[in-house]
DNA sequence: TTAGGGTTAG
């Protein structure tokens, strides 16, 4: 390869020394110190004697200053660099928000014929995992094989990662399933692929052929945290507290990640308290992921004021706030109805934290005027907001129209979603239960017809409930459990108990039609009303029951849990896609306010 | 003188 000639620099030992301090003192004036050696003695920055230490130095220990912008002007200098250089340059990419110019900087590398070594690969991945290009990740994929690299574990544990984070979980198994040596990254890379892409069972089932099957490898943090995210998303409350005992026992408790797991997951499992727990037990680790947490826990949980509380202690405690802990704060004052503090919020976080509002923080304020009764008011909001409303700020009015029987506005948020994301089945539902709200039947069947005719299928409901050491799942009409004949006598029971108490059927949500019509026999229960008469069956009188839905629950479901938690005196908790219900006694936490 | 995996929202 054509190695550059250009002439031994005069100074060049103390220019090194320069950059071995900048190393030592990572600091703009060291940096500073290093350009005025450079004029001085004439010797150009990008001199290929010290440029690619100057490049590895500023990539490797100065990462918080605007480094890369700087890092490429000084690459794009070097005549011809070598692989150190180019796989350090595509290094700072896929470790920086925006990764993409690694991928042009390997464009470069092919074109000047630089061979790929090791390093090369598991860079690159890591650029188009964050970025999920799909097609340049398949490329290098490819690539990475001719180029000799299918045994290296390095490049094939990056790609089960890459493929996990495109949402390509099978594929990131058949690679998993194909490699001829695993280490614990290996193993930790695929868990977490089923682990973020809905597939928390098999996670779990991975995790304990990891523990049975390769004894070279022991758990570790990441381990740890892909167990509880999964743990979370399925509302394992048992399974969750297993692994908080085995992690435990294996001194993986000090660990900040593990930690705010943890938070998250008793969280998400309705159990705020023993989330409160967690974060109290933190002390010294506690960061601003911790506070986040635990606030969108409270706000998720029904207590909005309590999670506007922990965020004024935050902030005396001089945290400073991430965009995250602010989506969190909004969805506080939504699902309490505090229009003003919201306002206040959202204009605190441009003014006190330099925090730009994504699209987010838009949709929360939407939520927040249209769940308050002020649907005029969010559709001022959305035609003012600076940037493009996207298909979920729309659906949110549309909510809100359904919320507060707003037909023209309404009509006005279907008319764009037709266009930016038609054929979503949510929308067909929220657009149904308008019409049926203020008796536009007619508009409700020509809609039902019309969502049939263009293939649309209403998404599937799900209730997840855990019992012993097993997570059950049911879905709408559901006849496969073992115990199905008693659970349908044991709700045929509810519905005569439901009628004592003068329950009358909530039939707005007629939606739910469809479904009747393709059963042809009267399964059509919701699959949260098998989930709690499953629940009821099995376990003792007064024990609590927890259940996790897949989508929101409808009005009639609401009803039914409020009187059923009155009935058989039980409390029960029902995580919906979007919030909890903790039902005690014939009511609701969240005041029937969803 | 370089390599791979983690937490919070929607």
């Amino acid at each position: 390869m054509h190695q550059e000639t250009s002439p031994e620099p005069k100074h060049p030992p103390t220019l090194r020394k320069c950059v071995a301090l900048l190393r030592s003192f990572p600091s703009f004036s060291a940096l500073k110190r290093i350009h005025a050696h450079s004029l001085r003695t004439g010797v150009p920055i990008s001199h290929p004697h010290f440029a690619k230490h100057l490049i590895f130095t500023l990539i490797s220990f100065l990462p918080s200053l605007p480094t890369m912008p700087y890092a490429l002007s000084i690459f794009s200098q070097i005549h011809s660099p070598d692989v150190f250089t180019f796989n350090t340059i595509i290094r700072g990419f896929s470790q920086s928000p925006n990764p993409s110019p690694a991928l042009s900087i390997h464009r470069r590398m092919l074109a000047s014929s630089t061979p790929a070594d090791t390093h090369t690969y598991p860079f690159l991945l890591k650029a188009c995992a964050k970025l999920m290009a799909l097609r340049e990740g398949e490329k290098l994929h490819c690539r990475s094989f001719k180029d000799g690299f299918e045994s290296s574990v390095f490049v094939q544990n990056t790609l089960v990662h890459f493929y996990a984070a495109c949402g390509l979980f099978e594929n990131a198994h058949h690679v998993f399933e194909r490699m001829p040596e695993r280490n614990l990254v290996t193993w930790n890379s695929v868990i977490n692929g089923f682990a973020l892409n809905g597939r928390p069972n098999e996670a779990l089932t991975l995790f304990r052929e990891m523990m049975f099957e390769d004894e070279c490898v022991e758990p570790d943090g990441f381990t740890m945290v892909s167990l509880l995210t999964a743990c979370a998303e399925l509302g394992a409350l048992a399974l969750g507290r297993r692994v908080h005992v085995f992690l435990f026992k294996k001194g993986l408790d000090f660990n900040a990640h593990v930690e705010n797991s943890l938070i998250d997951l008793y969280a998400k499992c309705g159990r705020i308290d023993d989330a409160y727990k967690v974060f109290v037990d933190m002390c010294e680790s506690r960061n601003v992921v911790s506070w986040t947490s635990l606030i969108v826990g409270l706000a998720m949980n029904g207590f909005g004021n309590e999670a506007l509380e922990f965020f004024a202690v935050m902030e005396q405690e001089r945290l400073v706030p991430t965009e995250i802990t602010m989506v969190g704060v909004l969805y506080a004052c939504s699902h309490c109805g505090l229009v003003d503090d919201g306002y206040r919020y959202f204009n605190r976080l441009q003014q006190q934290y330099n925090i730009v509002p994504k699209i987010e923080h838009y949709g929360c304020m939407v939520d927040l005027l249209g769940r308050a009764g002020l649907v005029e008011e969010a559709h001022n909001y959305i035609i003012t907001m600076p940037m493009a409303p996207n298909a979920v700020v729309w659906r949110t009015l549309l909510g809100a129209c359904a919320m507060h029987k707003t037909l023209a506005l309404g009509e006005v948020a279907w008319a764009k979603l037709s266009e930016l994301d038609p054929g979503h089945s949510g929308d067909y539902v929220l657009l149904s239960n308008l019409y049926a709200s203020v008796g536009r039947w007619a508009d409700v069947h020509k809609l039902r017809r019309n969502m049939l005719k263009s293939g649309v299928r209403k998404k599937p409901g799900h209730s997840l409930v855990e019992l012993g050491n097993r997570v059950y799942e049911f879905v709408m009409g559901d006849i496969s459990h073992p115990q199905s004949d008693s659970i349908y006598e044991m709700l045929e029971e509810i519905a005569v108990k439901l009628r004592l108490q003068g329950y009358i059927p909530r039939t707005t949500n007629v939606l739910a039609d469809i479904e009747e019509e393709e059963k042809e026999n009267a399964l059509n229960y919701h699959s949260e009303r098998l989930a709690i008469a499953f629940a009821l069956m099995n376990t003792s009188p007064g024990m609590p029951i927890r259940i996790v839905k897949n989508l929101r629950v409808c009005a009639d479901c609401h009803l039914v849990t409020k009187l059923i938690s009155k009935i058989y005196d039980r409390e029960i908790t029902v995580r919906d896609r979007s919030r909890f219900h903790h039902f005690r006694d014939g009511s609701c936490s969240c005041k029937d306010y969803w």
